[in-house]
DNA sequence: GTGCACAATAGTGTCGACACTTTGGTCTGG
DNA sequence: CCAGACCAAAGTGTCGACACTATTGTGCAC
């Protein structure tokens, strides 16, 4: 998709910066730094954070400013169990409803994962990751969930970059996909589901094991 | 200054204008007049229409102003497909979550309804079925889940409204809430969760005969 | 009467200015 | 040395003004 005008607004850089964690979670976002930075003028900025705060991102004080919401490792389970709950539904109805072409690409995308979890490429493997779900979602034609899915993955997008950190758990992640893919390939929503479902509860899982360690959030 | 009164932010008070149909869909919402009605600055107009843009009740173009979201038949069966499985855990976490005083109020809830459908008293039922869902899901102790599905009542908010005069519609909403009450007072998370899945269908279905008929949005 | 160019109007987008709130540091009396 | 009151700096909240855009209405040529 060549975007002719690649302008941004103002939100969507803020958003950028925060999931990428240029600003990371607890930082105080000042209204004057981010005009200079953004090149615009307060009323963006505001408006800005007023629309980061309703997606989860920022919380807005009265008169204290903004600050980039700190997510704790319960939020994260929750925000998790949520997603289980609609990705599910995501991969069934990917498995009826994707054309041929979009299954022959999902086979595409499995291979391209194995050959960056072969590689140690933890980033390139992150991004398939995003790739996949985000597909998957738009093979599932479902507009709604599809938005609310991707407004959680935002929420939590901290605590997935931590978790790609973990020892092993590419592996156990490739494995998980490629089942999803399977089902959705062969057609089969039950499985699909299914497939969707423990790869998440595995996510889940990890995240549980960080919180009786009590690690922080 | 003027302290009078500003308890409620001009985002509550015009989102419960956009809900009561005060303004209704398609309807454009102008700066000046609501900084009229509010009595408040443009500023504050401004960020509850960004607000409410990124929650799905306004649509915001830029030069061309503010207007209610107009949520199409085929969008409200979305939201009723993501309710469905959201809700489903909600009633699942509810049976498994409340507490003895909690079930014990939702049994009294279910009485009022029963009383409110025999009197006929549509608005009543419909304040009692408001209230039923919010309190299921406030037992279900999972925070992201209830921000959402609130979220997704509010976008539906008019279609559900319109729902409530379909003839016979109180009777069998009122069966599948009593299935419901039924299973969370018994504890039994599975069969809380599929009665509450088969009442988000039956709305579903009610939506799916307007579609065919070709009813408007 | 019809289509088109153009002007008037309504409404939005943005910037600057200033007052208010919060915060952290400093001064003073005991 | 400490407690509490005062003060200065940083940052946010809000209003007014003005420029810009879209839309509606008007007049003109044909």
């Amino acid at each position: 998709m060549t975007r002719a005008a690649p302008k941004k607004t103002v939100t969507e850089r803020l958003r950028d910066d925060i999931l990428a964690a240029t600003f990371p979670p607890g930082e105080r976002l000042i209204e004057l730094q981010l005009t200079e930075r953004y090149a615009v003028g307060r009323a963006a900025v505001r408006a800005a954070f007023v629309e980061l705060a309703t997606e989860g991102l920022v919380v807005h004080e009265s008169n204290r400013g903004a600050t980039v919401r700190r997510v704790t490792i319960a939020e994260a389970i929750e925000i998790i169990d949520a997603r289980t709950a609609l990705e599910g539904l995501v991969a069934r109805l990917a498995a009826v409803r994707a054309t041929k072409a979009e299954r022959t690409e999902l086979r595409t995308l499995i291979t391209s994962m194995v050959a960056a979890v072969k590689a140690g490429d933890q980033k390139g493997y992150g991004n398939l990751n995003r790739t996949l779900h985000r597909r998957l979602r738009e093979m599932s034609r479902h507009r709604v969930i599809d938005e609310l899915v991707a407004n959680l993955r935002n929420r939590a997008a901290y605590q997935q970059f931590r978790l790609a950190a973990v020892p092993g758990r590419s592996e156990t992640s490739l494995k998980e996909h490629r089942a999803i893919v399977r089902a959705v390939v062969a057609g089969d929503g039950d499985a699909a589901e299914a497939a969707m479902r423990r790869h998440l509860d595995s996510v889940a899982d990890v995240l549980r094991r960080w919180e009786e360690l009590g690690l922080p959030g």
